[in-house]
RNA sequence: GGUACCAUAGCCAAGUGGUAAGGCCAAGGUCUGCAAAACCUUCACUCCCCAGUUCAAAUCUGGGUGGUACCU
């Protein structure tokens, strides 16, 4: 089985640099793991890596489709699958990279798309139901439900029913080591800070009124969340500027710490030691997982 | 110095005699096809302090302390 490594974290943590340090360390190249970075044009609001950076290790999965067009997971991992494959035959060691949690589980723990949800008329006809309907339905046809799951989950799931897709068992293509980076909490909140900082100063909104010039809807934005997001309600006058900074930074630290639990539950990770020498010991821990 | 008003959680805030709403923040969590999304849980044994009235006080009375406004 082939091995594939992940750096996987919370944003500002450094999982790029470090990507590129292994990358560059372990004759490999990076498929970028985030669901943002896939646009064209999202560059200083995803943290995307620069041209530069993109010169010191080959980078995949950056860049792929245009503003406004839809992204999901299944083709996701369909296109990790292709980058990953194509390392190997090329002999390349690949590192996935990226704070998509649910992305680099789908490639490491080999989520099953088998089948094809593309039913547009049965998801629109899903989402007039109310909350209380989608559990009765998804009763009647067999399925569990867990408590807590939100309108979103029971849609997809009761598409997923109504579709006759049953849940499917994982077919993990990889043998997986997994780097999780996560900061203390009061550094990493420091951290967030002053990458935003960094980020409004090198011109991250006007990157966002240049995508709205290229026709980037409010839909769109208001989609992707947080930076874009937020900037966009600016923009559009929502927000004071210090209303929109501080909302921003809050939910930033929102999201980091929604993705901490959520790599709480990784497999086979192993939690860098953010306060020391984390680099070094990400090459031991790779050295060590090639050569097993 | 005088007069008036106010004092409830880290912040905002409801509650005028019957046993502390709500929002924010924060923390924890859920999540296999929108995931930077969507959603859930927890968070004041106590209402500035002291005394009193009452079966019962955050709520009424007196005093103290602190704040705000106006007057001198």
């Amino acid at each position: 089985m082939n091995k594939l490594i992940t750096v996987v974290g919370t944003t500002a943590s450094g999982k790029s640099d470090l990507g590129i340090i292994l990358a560059q360390k372990f004759n490999g190249e990076v498929i970028s793991c985030d669901s943002r970075q896939v646009y064209k044009g999202l560059d200083l609001g995803t943290g995307k890596v620069t041209k530069e950076e993109q010169r010191m290790a080959v980078h995949h999965l950056i860049d792929i489709i245009n503003p406004n067009e839809k992204f999901s997971l299944a083709e996701y991992q369909k296109l990790a699958y292709n980058a990953i494959n194509g390392c190997f035959k090329r002999n390349k060691q690949p590192f996935l990279v990226g704070g998509t949690g649910l992305y680099s589980r789908a490639v490491a723990e080999g989520y099953n798309f088998e089948s094809e949800l593309d039913d547009n008329a049965l998801r629109d006809q899903i989402n007039k139901l109310t909350k209380e309907q989608m559990i009765a339905e998804l009763l009647s046809y067999g399925e569990e439900v867990p408590e807590g799951l939100s309108p979103r989950h029971l849609a997809r799931r009761l598409e997923k029913a109504k579709k006759g897709v049953a849940k499917t068992s994982n077919k993990p293509l990889y043998e997986v080591l997994q780097l999780v980076m996560v900061p203390e909490r009061s550094v990493l909140y420091e951290r967030i800070k002053i990458r935003l900082d960094k980020r409004l100063q090198l011109g991250m909104i006007d990157e966002v009124k240049l995508l709205k010039q290229q026709g980037a809807t409010n839909e769109f934005l208001e989609g992707l969340g947080l930076e874009y997001r937020y900037i966009n309600r600016y923009i559009n006058g929502e927000y004071t500027y210090e209303q929109f900074y501080e909302e921003l930074l809050k939910q930033i630290r929102h999201f980091a710490k929604r993705q901490t639990t959520w790599f709480k539950k990784e497999k086979n990770a192993l939690w860098l030691d953010m306060n020391g020498n984390f680099e070094e010991e990400a090459v031991c821990a790779v050295n060590a997982f090639l050569k097993k």
